[in-house]
DNA sequence: TCAAGCTAAACT
DNA sequence: ACAAAGTTTAGCTTGA
């Protein structure tokens, strides 16, 4: 394809027609199992309250982050000892959020009670009892998609379709209810880490280029190209696109600041064009007053030259982050536009978009052929100074799916 | 009683 | 003091 590239006026226009389609066709979701899926919860989390009062010494609401702090830190004095320190929130509190808790799961019986709790119930207030209530006459969910956002992702609201759990067991429970339509099944395709992709692009970085024209799992390439571990390479990896500093790396990583350092400077070292592109990009929203993106959607960052410290650091990142993320918008977007031009909806009906993710409602057993018409299509979209490569998976829900070949 | 702000958590 | 980008949703708290 590689045609010539459109203004992001232009893209935006025409996706919106697409949008509403896809709005209009909706997503089948499976009622029955999500009713029964809500009994076994309230009986879990019911249980999980009475052990939560009886740990306490006392019934409170474990819901409101005020009370529950109370108990934790001022009831049960948890502290979790020398060198462990307990974020604070905005307004001063001590933060109950799971990543201070989770520092705190050995220190009290409570403690992973309450994980567990606050998950089961996010999953169940947000989803389980929620969605069944906006399933339209038709047996199917209809979100809203909106181009609103700073970097030009889309948005999706009423219900949002783009945070439907996945990371756990019991969130796949949930993505399980969402089903393709008798006789059909759901194809899923996603690009394989188009955000470091974009990264690499952008900054012709030589080292960035051979890990990913290497293999196919570029954090082991980086892991190697630098010498440590593979998840110390990915945490960077993951890191860098958002402008994670030492901090960051160390808190996540669980290490001390001076070794967040060092890997980071190991990392540039070995990818010093990345480096350099990173500054350049800085400098470059510095000079103009914004950053941009390939198609040249701009974000505007005068707090880059005001005298907060913190809102400056702030700007800084979002100039790296601003063209990756606003770029990876842009692919998705021109993929959308040209799979809807070539393929009929009787082949592939578009019914999602997870950003870089899309999925679609097939007639069942088509989904190879189906795969194979539409990935070089999205693979080919556009030509970057590495492959672009996408993954497919096809099942009758979305939480059962199978690879494709 | 209602709106706005805060906290927390789901996703990429 | 801050420290990792972008979203939407739910429940609690606080003040009008």
């Amino acid at each position: 394809m590689t045609t010539k590239l459109p203004t992001i006026t232009k893209l935006d226009h025409a996706l919106e027609p697409i949008l509403r389609k896809m709005e209009t066709r909706g997503m089948q979701v499976d009622v029955p199992y999500l009713e029964n899926l809500a009994e076994r919860f309230q009986g879990e989390i019911s249980e999980l309250e009475q052990k939560i009062y009886r740990a306490a010494g006392h019934e409170f609401t474990i819901d409101s982050p005020r009370q529950l702090g109370a108990v934790i830190y001022d009831e049960l004095h948890l502290d979790g000892g020398e060198d462990i320190f307990i974020r604070k929130t905005k307004t001063k509190q001590a933060s109950t959020a799971a990543r201070e808790l989770n520092k705190l799961v050995d220190a009290h019986p409570i403690v992973p009670l309450i994980l567990e709790y606050r998950e089961k119930k996010k999953l169940l207030s947000t989803y389980i009892l929620t969605l069944p209530g906006q399933v339209a006459e038709d047996g199917r969910i209809h979100t809203t998609y909106s181009i609103d956002t700073a970097a030009g992702r889309l948005s999706s609201k009423n219900p949002n379709l783009q945070n439907i759990p996945v990371r756990t067991d019991e969130g796949k429970g949930i993505r399980r209810a969402f089903v393709a339509k008798k006789g059909y099944e759901l194809l899923s395709i996603d690009y394989s880490q188009i955000e470091l992709r974009i990264a690499a692009h952008f900054s012709n970085d030589p080292g960035l280029i051979k890990a990913f024209t290497e293999g196919d799992d570029i954090h082991a390439a980086t892991a190697k190209t630098m010498g440590v571990d593979r998840r110390v390479a990915k945490a960077i990896n993951f890191g860098l696109l958002f402008g994670q500093g030492t901090f960051g790396l160390a808190e996540n990583l669980h290490i001390s600041q001076a070794d967040a350092k060092t890997f980071i400077d190991q990392y540039f070292e070995n990818f010093p064009k990345l480096h350099a592109w990173m500054d350049h990009v800085q400098e470059l929203a510095h000079e103009k007053g914004y950053a941009e993106t390939l198609l040249g959607r701009k974000r505007f960052l005068g707090e880059l030259k005001g005298h907060n410290a913190a809102l400056r650091a702030f700007a800084e990142r979002v100039a790296i982050n601003h063209p990756i993320q606003g770029t990876e918008a842009e692919i998705v977007s021109m993929a959308m536009l040209e799979v809807d031009k070539q393929v009929p909806e009787k082949t592939a009906a578009m019914l999602l978009q997870v950003h870089d993710e899309l999925v679609f409602e097939i007639p069942k057993g088509t989904a190879k052929k189906v795969a194979e018409q539409i990935r070089p299509i999205m693979e080919g979209i556009i030509k970057l100074s590495v492959p672009i490569v996408t993954e497919a998976k096809a099942g009758p829900n979305w939480a059962e799916m199978i690879p494709l070949e």
